[in-house]
DNA sequence: AGATGAGTTAACCAACTGGTTAATTGGTCG
DNA sequence: CGACCAATTAACCAGTTGGTTAACTCATCT
């Protein structure tokens, strides 16, 4: 019997793991090609043979870390379903995403700081959409001023309330150290209490929005 | 006449300002002594010799960082407002700093990830406050809880309400070169929309908490 | 004057880092 | 077997970086 090829022990993705672990932690000035070589286990002269170079390797770890944080969420926002229910969705996806990946949101950031053309660039073209991220706005905007003129909810720019969902989930996973001290939470505590949030989160949006009852 | 001593002769403060612009674009990793020598107008010695080394000067920073991110929130949080009114002036003075400071949220961040302990230690003493943060949060606790009774708002885990707060106010500085593009806004636009926030966001969290007319 | 000491500089150094190279291994195909 | 080629390795290299050193300047004090 063939066993699978496992990603154990194939080199290419366990460089990829590796460097994922090495790239989200560190970013790229701060990771060590033979930091992310050791963790995969190999010569550090064959990173440079699967992957020419430092920087080619940090592209591609931060192209597949927009894939996950991107696509989707645009997908969702588009979807035909109630407002509440996107926020929802949206909120579930990033939960799940951030508990896997809890230092992705510093890489992006990272990123986005000292390599804004590059990430610009793949939040433009990649994504592997068939549909552009200014077109998924206008959607989202679009529903929203459905919402409004059926008098559910107030008048208001949805780009604020997007900011707000995205940044409201995003907010905690990224401060996490700081905040389980400040909150005095132990660890375990403080994932229970972000986990709280998954459901939490979208009502609050919802709630900031809704129509208030006609006066008199 | 003497003139008052500037801090663009003076070699000190031309050095933090330097390393402070320095640290908060590139972190600790990504910043040079060199560079912050160059910008500050001396040598490289000049700098070992006023701050002994990378890492004093990067703690005197960052605890100049904390400084301003903790205890006026903390100390606006505890005076004896209306809770909108809190929210309204946190919101005010962190748009205030954010403006002034567009890269502080990336540094801190960053600190946090790679130096958490100096970050925790910081935020835990320091500070020049008379009162600890874990005390600031209790008495904020019990602020909301006595809304709560009073039936102004609903009831709810105040430490959502504070990350909510603090999260959507400092989101889109994170993100602003990605959100320029998503949102197609020029970056004069997008100070605009920015700032416009600085009222909405606390309206919007008071929103967000409010109590609902009672049925029937 | 001359001793003192903070301030300043150019040159230097050791450690580290990304990347290369030349040689080796081992499997595959003719 | 022997040519071929992908995979792999140890050794090496050049550039960078934080940090040091020894010498020099110059105002202050005795």
């Amino acid at each position: 019997m063939l066993m699978a090829k496992d990603s154990t022990d194939q080199p290419e993705p366990r460089i990829l793991a590796a460097a994922k672990e090495e790239f989200h932690q560190k970013g790229l000035s701060g990771a060590r090609m033979q930091d992310i070589a050791d963790a995969a286990g190999i010569n550090k002269a064959m990173l440079h043979y699967y992957f020419r170079s430092k920087n080619q390797l940090f592209e591609r770890i931060l192209s597949e870390a927009i894939g996950q944080v991107i696509p989707k969420v645009a997908q969702t926002l588009q979807e035909d379903l109630p407002l509440e229910e996107k926020f929802s969705r949206v909120s579930g996806y990033y939960h799940q995403l951030l508990r896997d990946n809890p230092h992705l949101p510093m890489f992006v950031l990272n990123a986005l700081q000292n390599h804004p053309e590059q990430l610009i660039k793949l939040v433009q073209n990649e994504g592997g959409m068939n549909i552009s991220v200014g077109e998924v706005l206008m959607k989202f905007v679009q529903h929203m001023q459905r919402e409004v003129q059926a008098g559910h909810i107030e008048p208001i720019d949805p780009r604020h309330v997007l900011i707000n969902l995205i940044g409201t989930i995003v907010f905690p996973f990224m401060m996490r150290p700081i905040l389980t001290e400040i909150l005095g939470t132990t660890p375990e505590e403080f994932d229970q209490f972000v986990q709280s949030r998954e459901e939490l989160v979208p009502k609050m949006i919802m709630q900031s929005i809704r129509k208030e009852e006609p006066d008199s």
